[in-house]
DNA sequence: ATGAAAGCGCTAACAA
DNA sequence: TTGTTAGCGCTTTCAT
């Protein structure tokens, strides 16, 4: 006989049908607030709950009715991310709203050790989630696979490379690249340069792409430089480097707000004068772009809406719709500000 | 009879002892790595596995298991949180390191409505985590409520106010407020003054009584300036305000980097040059702290130390240790850059 | 080494 | 209106 601590059992339905005198079953439909219930065992049970401190087990409950009402928010590579972008945390938050409002619980995953890859696969595939919005997915992503595997209703943010048909939301870089840079253009800058960044994202290279879309004959790679993050610092280094190549430069579309602001820091030391010497504008339109001096002309992202898009996809899903597999794409209109 | 999609009823372990022609008893021993499995019954049950493509649900096992490996990290008040506070993204990275080099799932949980409260409630007592990790608590949250009541194992970051004896991780807001102050004063200032913020908390509380230890008799409340949030924006707004007052004002103190980063924006409009005419300091060592020029003298604050320490505080708890109730406070070194 | 059976906490169908 | 019972998918004695 053992005189551990008896850690207190929790109370469940049988502890509070024994204190009220009635069956299990009938306690289980007061809890779910069923009809048919006398008002007398109906007083008599909530008194017992009371009494007892009962608690509801959701993880038992789930096991029978097979359903959790909650979806998993996966995130990828956190390190640099809650820091350098800004607009993880809105999507979060956009994505936790929606599925609020129907009453799911979201439950965040962060992915940042091969280790964690195994054990996230595991959560997601054992019966705790009912979907699952996954960002920044890689390509051929174990975890990708896991669900696909067992079916589990998926919405991604971003387009995952390898996989063609999921359901997805997410941005036209490409044509939002090309809208600004026909604004900066419109502008009269002749001399106009690109600060692309992430090239082996997708985000990255259709941006790149937008770019040269919009100069056409006009596009001079001299005038572009590449840095493999969407950092302040790259932003910095790149735009010297631009600056001691194409010294009579006029223009500027850094790839993010965080790149145009390093840039910015870096046209000012050299002496160039924003907007009147060189224009520059970014592209996200985070809490960047309203700190710099002047303020950034940028794309806006809806960062989020499309959480907020990703959780009705997951939602819409598990109503039984079935998904829009083309992806939802939303509109990302030009911010015109200071900077050019 | 319906002809809906059959949605694919997922393997069970009896698909599997059924597929290898074994009692399930045996096919749940070689799924948890148990001895005394004949070598045929091994590799059958392999075999079928694949099969069936099984995967186990763990949501079942942890029911009669009596446990997840499952730890919640709770955050509140998230809207602004993510682009303001750096730390909170590395504290979650912290846990997760410490919770995932222990095979334990760390599941972040984020409260933004009253609704979320109820829902998270709900979650944390309905049986999916053994232990919970949480950040900027409130006073009389219902949340901790719950935790009390059910007898979560728990872990604060940062001391909760209305609750004496708990196991908490954090920092001595106060010593180190008045560690900075004292360096700043060493550098010959005579006239310095402060950006208190968040006199709410006892963060913000502690740092402006830090302040006042060090300056004793040289105190003075006219070059103290209190915002509401640790924001750039109110560094801003805040440092003009105290130009304005004390135009002779030589030294500040602000109480957080991101407040130090806009106090010094308005400092160079004012035509101040840093350090030569006012020297400033921060809080938190932050990534603001780097993007300054000068860059900031500030305070470091080990925003993923405490993600550990309060993962390992739920480690030991679960172990049956006994918590550390007085708290665990982590050193805060003072990090000398160019500001001052 | 393995099967049978009890049970984790709960819901739901069926009787009564 | 209520009690009884059969599971949800899994682990774990207890026999054998």
């Amino acid at each position: 006989m053992s005189t551990d601590r008896p850690r207190q059992k929790r109370a469940t339905i049988i502890d509070v049908a024994r204190e009220a005198g009635v069956s299990r079953g009938t306690v289980s439909r007061v809890i779910n607030g069923e009809r048919y219930v006398s008002a007398e065992s109906q007083s008599a049970i909530e008194a017992a709950i009371a009494k007892v401190g009962y608690l509801p087990n959701t993880a038992a409950r789930n096991l029978v009715m097979q359903r959790t009402l909650a979806v998993a928010f996966v995130v990828h590579e956190p390190a640099s991310l809650f820091a350098e972008d800004p607009n993880i945390g809105a999507i979060m938050l956009g994505a936790n709203a929606t599925l609020s409002d129907a009453d799911y619980q979201m439950v965040l995953l962060i992915v940042d050790s091969e280790r964690d890859t195994q054990r996230v696969s595991r959560y997601l595939s054992g019966g705790f989630v009912d979907g699952v919005i996954i960002v920044s997915a890689r390509a051929y992503d174990p975890i990708t696979r896991v669900v696909e595997k067992i079916g589990l209703p998926a919405a991604f943010v971003g387009h995952p490379p390898d996989l063609p048909q999921i359901p997805f939301v997410g941005i036209d870089n490409r044509s939002s690249a090309r809208s600004i840079t026909e604004r900066l253009i419109a502008t009269g800058r002749s001399r106009i340069g690109m600060i692309a960044a992430a090239l082996d994202r997708d985000s990255g290279a259709d941006r790149l792409a937008g770019f040269r879309d919009a100069l056409g004959d006009r596009f001079d790679e001299n005038l572009v430089e590449s840095v493999p993050l969407y950092e302040f610092s790259a932003g910095v280094s790149a735009m010297q480097e631009l600056l001691k190549r194409e010294p009579d430069i006029d223009g500027v579309f850094a790839a993010s707000d965080a790149v145009a602001a390093g840039a910015m820091n870096a046209l000012r030391a050299a002496g160039r004068s924003i907007p009147r010497d060189v224009g520059i504008v970014g592209f996200d339109d985070s809490t960047w772009a309203l700190r710099t001096k002047p303020t950034l002309s940028t794309v806006h992202q809806p960062a989020q809406g499309l959480g907020e898009a990703a959780a009705a996809s997951i939602l819409g899903q598990l109503r039984g719709e079935p998904p829009q597999l083309g992806g939802i794409l939303l509109e990302t209109p030009v911010v015109w500000r200071g900077s050019a």
